[in-house]
DNA sequence: GGCGTTAGCTAATTCTCTTAGCTTTACGGT
DNA sequence: ACCGTAAAGCTAAGAGAATTAGCTAACGCC
């Protein structure tokens, strides 16, 4: 029996492509063991189990559209950086649709790569707002209906729930439009 | 052998409470047979099978949500309906954390009832906006943003996306501020 | 070259969904 | 009242997924 020369990196790696071609709810230990050239329970050397799994594959994915995210953003600023940061957002969820939901999981605290991937994501979204003048309660607030937004929108086009797909381009670029109208006119202060 | 008098409602009806009760992703076809004191198999009677159960618990969840938002717009306009719409939204999926995301799957173009409720749904958070004179094009991109916002962020929040739970009302009140002005200043056609 | 570590295997258990086929209840028409 | 039928419930059986236990053999280090 001649050894593959698994680890997690590959094992987790080759989920998350797995997981982008049939879906991350379709994501089977059995089709990854298949698709590594290995029996099933192999797989546990590498991984605890499918929660397990699931998790790092979390990590990696959150990992990745922080990458995109900060990337975005370098060099740029007000909506400038809003709309790149909003493009990098929707393209990565479209390349990637197994591993995005996979990185809307709450990260596991006790892996602290996957802790610092949420935050190098949040982050990313908390610099695009930056340049709005923002502090305090109303960057949190900001960044938080910056996340929600494209978190709905995305999923809501991923799941198909925007009926025809034939305006869903200038639907987003409305809607980025219009969050910058909101940063830049934000509601300020009315908060204890 | 008694009969317990089982029909396809009083299945689906139970298995929204369960789904409230241990999670959407949770409900099984073992627990749900077992709550109504019957055989796993009988089910089969009712429903045609966990797919079938599934997509029936999502017409009736999109018709209570539905219902509820109809019900919050009804009598009002501009910010005060907003505002009703955008609370009923998050109280609904507070209220029913296993059939809100049951309520966000895409309705079955078989089922008259589930597209209906669909309809109702959207035609709910669309007379929302009525009030702030958007027509055509620009009443589809703000439709799909309040979607998308309220979904985004009761998702997030259910999910334990944001972080400490502390002031995740005050933050909800700033995004439903925020939408107000969004939607009051909406960038307008700027599209072909 | 020997030896410990470990990657990978087979076998077996549990849990879920599903189908097949049987029995008995309830109901409607005569 | 009675009988025939539709359907509500059952048991039995099987497929697919996750998991655990325990075995074997390849690799790496001295």
């Amino acid at each position: 029996m001649p050894r593959i020369g698994l680890n997690q990196r590959s094992v987790v790696r080759e989920a998350a492509r797995l997981a982008d071609e049939v879906g991350a709810d379709r994501l089977t230990l059995a089709a990854l063991a298949g698709r590594l050239g290995v029996a099933l329970p192999s797989l546990y050397k590498h991984v605890r189990g499918a929660d397990a799994l699931a998790q790092k594959l979390s990590a990696l994915a959150t990992a990745e559209l922080a990458d995109e995210l900060t990337a975005a953003v370098a060099g740029r600023a007000d909506g400038e950086a809003l709309r790149a940061v909003a493009a990098a957002y929707r393209a990565y969820a479209h390349r990637h649709p197994g591993r995005y939901p996979a990185s809307q999981r709450v990260p596991d605290p006790t892996d602290p790569e996957h802790v610092a991937a949420g935050e190098r994501a949040v982050g990313a979204i908390r610099a695009t707002l930056r340049g709005y003048g923002l502090d305090g309660d109303d960057a949190l607030d900001a960044t938080r209906m910056l996340r929600s937004t494209l978190h709905g929108f995305v999923s809501l086009e991923a799941a198909g729930g925007f009926g025809l797909p034939r305006a869903v381009d200038a639907s987003f670029d409305s809607l980025v439009a219009a969050l910058d109208g909101a940063f830049r006119s934000w509601p300020r202060g009315e908060r204890p």
